[in-house]
DNA sequence: TGAATGACTCGAT
DNA sequence: GATCGAGCCATTC
């Protein structure tokens, strides 16, 4: 029973992020009710390998901006490149203009 | 049933 | 200002 309904909305969450933006963990936790869940969020991603649709696990990183699961992409550069491919610069495996990409669910799907 | 783990975060030193 | 430790919650052993 690894499908509970938190993994659900946390999939649903992040595939609303557009690309070339990316969200963190404590804002997705922080949004989904439960600010102290932010380890869930990770094991939500760590879940979310082969759903279907996919769930673009590389837009989300930690409060740092840095690319914190990228080991536990197919190669650990998957994930950069992602990102990249989508107008994200990274660095150093870290998210440039961390601030300026931030996707905030709770001001953004506020509307 | 109890203890350990993890793609995190915050507060204290 | 940087480093260390504890807390949180669901899943797994």
């Amino acid at each position: 029973m690894a499908e509970s309904d938190f993994y659900q909305n946390v999939w649903a969450l992040v595939r609303q992020i557009p690309p070339g933006r990316v969200c963190t963990y404590g804002f997705i936790a922080r949004y989904l009710g439960s600010g102290r869940s932010s380890r869930l969020v990770g094991w939500a991603m760590n879940v979310s390998h082969g759903q279907t649709p996919e769930v673009p696990a590389h837009r989300v990183v930690n409060r740092l901006g840095m690319l914190s699961g990228k080991a536990h992409f197919g190669h650990p550069n998957q994930m950069q490149e992602l990102l990249e491919s989508e107008g994200v610069v990274v660095l150093d495996d870290c998210v440039q203009d961390f601030q300026a990409r931030l996707w905030d669910p709770a001001i953004e799907l506020r509307y």
